[in-house]
DNA sequence: TTTTATTTTAACCAGTTAGTCAAATTTAAA
DNA sequence: TTTAAATTTGACTAACTGGTTAAAATAAAA
């Protein structure tokens, strides 16, 4: 008498990975239908419509690709170990989903009012103690001056950038410099730590 | 006995418009011919079809976003000065187009094939003696040793990352730190710049 | 087994979409 | 002015798309 949780599961996978390559407008129910083997009239006895289809993937991929920003950051540990489990993080996070981005930034920016409230909410806990924490260094010499918000734009942009622009930037490495991406993408972790803790950390001669 | 360019124009401008706002597959060529005031079938007497509209229109964003890349780094300058100026450059052109990355990056990650071989060609002199340069800079004792390549992934990250994932990043700001997010692009100029100054150059003590 | 509820399907439908075409209108040339 | 070429339009079409429906198949309950 239960639903068949494989047949959902399975719709479930063919939605994510269609809706993920193609979009909202460039993804196809009958497409979805096909990959997950089933017949069109079933995804719509499963899920009503294209919309509520579309945004369980969406949400899910929200969910995902604001992983980190919660934990990581409300953990008591010192700030530059912060960054670092962020960094850390996020870019396994990413590697393991690394059309993510583009998928959410392209469907936020096409529809900003998708925008989960949920993620708003359990933001506040964090980004005053962050801030705090941040201003200390700051007052106490060990940390150049920079606005959390912008630091956390430079993070989030230098992280993010190799999935975005990959195949813009991938053939142009490759032609000119002869370098794999993927070289650059295994080496991403350690550089952006480098990066930012040069950036923000004051030697003490 | 020319044909109206007037009218060339106002397609054009429409479909920029239409196809930056939703996408190819998300666009409607009823749509491109109202913005434009104009007849759908004169849309196909202009353009054959709708991907030759949209091929024209790629490729002018592509150019567009391409940007600085070539000019800025093949000018005969300290590294330094090549950076502000590509930092100055670019956010001028995003200020000015800033739905432009999320086009491109989204179109190109559906359609990888559509990239212009025109741009690699000529970016072939301007990659060779940039990354010279900073080799000398790095033996010289200047600069902190980092790839080319990453810190270009990591300028062009922090560039375009506010345009890109600003209506998931403005609400939050907005909302738990009462930061108007138009404040923070403004400041964005100078904070890069510093911001890898801070990173790169070794201070000579 | 019989009955009832759930799952799956094939066929269908109404609305939309890119693209066509012949005719009308405007512009330029002779 | 007349003729020819270029521009613009309204009406149309064939293909596609999300969604429906009634019936069939399967599973569960009685």
């Amino acid at each position: 008498m239960v639903k068949d949780n494989s047949t959902e599961q399975k719709i479930l996978d063919a939605a994510r990975s269609v809706f993920i390559q193609k979009g909202l407008d460039g993804a196809r129910m009958q497409e979805i239908a096909n990959e997950a083997g089933i017949n069109k009239a079933l995804l719509h006895y499963y899920f009503r419509s294209k919309d509520k289809l579309f945004d369980r993937i969406f949400s899910e991929a929200f969910d995902t690709i604001s992983t980190g920003l919660g934990d990581v950051f409300s953990r008591d540990i010192p700030l530059m170990d912060k960054f670092k489990n962020f960094i850390d993080l996020y870019i396994d996070v990413l590697s393991k989903n690394p059309h993510l981005p583009v998928f959410v930034f392209g469907e936020l920016s096409r529809n900003p009012e998708r925008l989960q409230k949920g993620i708003e909410k359990n933001m506040n806990n964090i980004m005053g103690p962050f801030f705090i924490q941040m201003m200390q260094e700051v007052n106490l010499g060990r940390l150049r001056p920079i606005h959390p918000a912008h630091l956390m734009l430079n993070m989030i942009g230098m992280l993010v950038i190799p999935y975005v622009a990959r195949p813009m930037i991938a053939p142009i490495l490759k032609q000119h410099l002869n370098i794999d991406f993927q070289d650059i993408l295994d080496e991403r972790k350690e550089v952006i730590y480098k990066f930012i803790s040069d950036a923000l950390i004051i030697d003490e001669k």
